[in-house]
Order: structure tokens, then sequence, then C-alpha cells
DNA sequence: CCACTTCAAGTGGTTAAACCACTGGAGGGA
DNA sequence: TCCCTCCAGTGGTTTAACCACTTGAAGTGG
């Protein structure tokens, strides 16, 4: 019928939820407007209205709709009520239309250095020696896995999140974790943490030495040289490899 | 029965959801565990199987819960996979029990802290000027309203998102709506951007004035020190208000 | 003609009972 | 000992029905 059916092993519910954001994400559905009804709707999925229900549970938890009671099912303007989460799925849409989401990617990377820089000096004034070791221990064991991706990717995210744990700081941890999920479940993201390893693996080197001095100050000045650096390599690595030109967005 | 069906005007699966994700941040279900079985756990609950199907389908969504079909409902480590929206559910947990979640108010404050220093950068450098002159404008609007809690609040927020706009950088934009949520779900986050209003209003006009100048960098660094002791009087307005003594947590 | 009330249609919210799809382990056979 | 089969228990989905709420149009009174 509506849907196809294929070969989806995915759940439905999950697939209803992919294919109403992705409507309102490419703005077919207008902000203010209403979700059609939910036995409509349903219908028109291919699924049952509960499995439908399961679907707008998920978009509610994004800040994509938001449903009234007797009324219908608000669609909200994304920019304004939408989760970071958003980022991963607006990325993935972007990469469908085989286009690399530059300005997205570089959006990443700022946010990355905003709280890397400061979450540098944090370290160095809040954690514990053992905990610094570790750092050093992680560094290490990424310098050996160098060569094969899958695995450098997974020892740098590692190596980022003992970091973010020696900040001592629990709402950082907890966006770190969002972050994380996104590029786990949109690989594409990763060319923005990943296009530049060996210049990454240096600077998280250099990073630790400056903490351990205990100067935090000092540090997080220098850290930010350093990752502005960084992230202007790696977007560059990135326009080579897609073969686009790196321009800026918004501006 | 079970549940208290009382004045409760919630959504019921709001409501179970609510008590679910409660249960898992007191660590009363160890991370790696299953849930009880989708059956058990409805009854338990006081509400139908399917009710609370859309309950896990949030705490999913939040990063708490991962159902595996065929097997269970596995509890996850928050603190290896929560989102940020936690945030506010943990705080809302201790201010139930009556406490003042210091460490959580101090983070977030940092958090803001390391988003804004950065961002006053960004701002100099990519905003237009009908852009400054709408973040002009709205400072003028708060300064009127600053007898009115409930006005003030509102008032700094729409500072707060307008400047992000100006960044031009979507996923701190989409960061910044999570926050947004996050404080009008839990009032009692708002102590933490609240506790110093007056302060807060002189910092942004003196910001603005460094991002006129277009000198990014050196902005940068003068927003630094201005949040810095913002924050620190802000906290400590706060250990005054709630009588508790301002400790440092961690270090 | 306007203001108010009533009520019916349509919306999301919830429930029931049943079945499907999958996992994991118990038990039997080679 | 190993492998295969099978089945009990889990989450996933469907159906059809009812409840709770909102909205606005029709009806009523002024």
């Amino acid at each position: 019928m509506a849907g196809s059916p294929q070969s989806v092993r995915k759940r439905a519910a999950e697939g209803a939820a992919d294919r109403v954001r992705a409507a309102i994400l490419r703005g077919e559905l207008s902000p203010g407007s209403d979700l059609p009804g939910e036995r409509d709707l349903a219908e028109r999925l291919g699924v049952s209205r509960l499995t439908l229900r399961s679907a707008i549970a998920r978009l509610e938890a994004e800040g994509l709709v938001r449903p009234v009671h007797g009324s219908g099912t608000r669609v909200l303007d994304f920019r304004e009520t939408g989760g970071v989460d958003l980022v991963g799925y607006l990325a993935a849409q972007a990469m469908e239309g085989g286009v690399v989401p530059f300005a997205l990617l570089r959006d990443l990377l700022e946010l990355r250095r905003m709280v890397a820089v400061e979450l540098v000096e944090l370290v160095a004034e809040r954690s514990s020696p053992e905990e610094l070791s570790a750092l050093r221990a992680q560094i290490e064991k990424q310098r050996q896995v160098v060569d094969d991706p899958q695995e450098l990717v997974a020892s740098d995210l590692h190596f980022a999140r003992l970091l973010v744990r020696a900040g001592h700081n629990l709402a950082l941890e907890l966006l770190f974790n969002t972050v994380v999920r996104m590029i786990d479940q949109h690989p594409g993201l990763e060319l923005a943490f990943r296009a530049n390893a060996e210049g990454t693996l240096a600077v998280y080197s250099r990073l630790l030495d400056l903490i351990e001095t205990g100067d935090g100050r000092r540090a997080s000045r220098v850290a930010r040289r350093l990752v502005e650096r960084l992230d202007r390599a790696t977007l560059q690595r990135i326009s080579e490899i897609t073969g686009q030109t790196y321009e800026r967005s918004g501006g």
C-alpha cells in the first residue's frame, strides 16, 4: 500500500518518525500548522495509529511537535524549539541529497572548540592525578591504533570522554553524550572529527602537557590557538576530500 | 490501586515516564539490568501496556533505556548515554528533596560561560548591523521590565536567543533551545540565571559595546572576565538566598 | 443584529485482547 | 562435546473501541 514494506528491518515506529521528521526539517510542514490527524496520517504512512503515536512521542521529545489534546498536533519551528539532537538528522538529510553539510560540520567544530577551550581550564583546576594519568595512557593507546580508522574514532571519543569527566561538570558530560549519540547515529558526522586524526593526536598530547602545569588560564589560551588551527586544517581537509569549496555560510 | 489517580490532569504516559525516569536517576535500577517486563511494569504503574510503551519511547529518546526486541529493555548508565535534557530532571529531583542542586547550577553557569565567551567572538565577526541594533533594542526593553521578575526572565531569554542567532551557528542555536526547554520545564533552574538580574543587564550592555568594536578576540577576552565575575556573584547570591554554603564540588 | 449558550463533530489520549517477530536458553540428538 | 531444534518469554504491532478535550457552528435569547 502506501508505505513500501520491502526489506525494512527497522522498527516501523522509527521509520514513521523518520519520515515525519524529515518532512518537518525540509519545511514541507509549516510551523504553526497542524499535523494531519493521527488516523489520517497513520494510514498514509502505512502504520497503525498507535505505532504513529509512538513516533509522535519521539518527535515531541525532540521538540519538533506538540500534540494538543482535543485540537491537533502542532508543528513547531525547529529553529526555536528543536533540540541539539537535530543536528544529526539535518546533516544526514543533507548527505542523502549528496551534499556535504559544510556549514553544519563547521558549526559542530566551533561548538567543540568553545567547550574544549574552557574545559581545559576546568580540568587543570579540578582533575585528580589518576585522571591525568588515565588520559596519558589513553593517548598512548590511541597512538597504537592510528592506522585503523574505526578504532581511531573510538579511541578518540574515549579520550574526549575521559577529558570531560575530568572536568567534573555533569552538564558538560551529558552534552557530550548527546554529541556522541549524534555521531554514531549519523556516521557522516565523523568526518568533522576524523578528517584530521593525526593532527588531533598531537594536539591532545600538547593539551595534556599544558593541563599538567596547573596554570589553567594559560592552558586555556594556548588550547584555544591549538584547536583553532586544528579546526582550520580539518575543514581544509574536508573540502579537499569532498572536492567542494569551503565556503562560509550565514555571513 | 497502584497509581493514585487523584487530581492528576497530566497525561498518563508522561506520568509513567516521570516515575520510571526518576527511578533510574535515583539509581534504583542498575545500569545493565533490564526493566521489568512491559506487561508487568504497566500493571505496577497502573497504566496500560501501550501507555507505558509511549513512556518508554520517550525515555529511549532521552538515552536512559534501550529496548531490545525479544530480549528486554536495558537500563543504560545515564552518565554515559543520557542527553543534556536530563540536567533539568536531575535538578528537579534534587529540589523535590528540598535540596538546591548547587553543583548543577554551577555546572550550567559554566556551560553558559563556555558558550557565551566564544559566541561573542562569532557575533563580532559575523553579525549584521540589523542584528546588532535588534540586540540594543532588546536591552532597552529589558531595562524597562526590570521590576517584573517574570517579564525579566522572558526578556533575558529573548536577548540570549538574539545573540545566539547573531552567531550564525545552527548547532549552538539548537543547543540553546534545549537549555531553554529545560529551564521552563523546571522553573527551579531559573535560579541560576535570574538570581542576579541587574548584574546581567549591565554585562549585556557591555558585551554589546565590545562586539561593536569588531575586534572579536579582544571582545572575547573581556567577555570572559565579565561573565566569570557575574557567575561568581550569582552563585554567591544563590547561596545567600537559600542559606546554604557555596561549596566547591569536585575539586 | 448581537451576545450567549448548547451541543455535536473531530481531535488527541487511553484501553483491551490478540497476534507477530525476535532472542536466548533448555533439551535432545549426533 | 557440539550443534541443532524448539519453545517460552520478550518487545513490536495491529485492531476496534471508548474517553477527554477543543472548537466552532447552530440555536437561543436579548
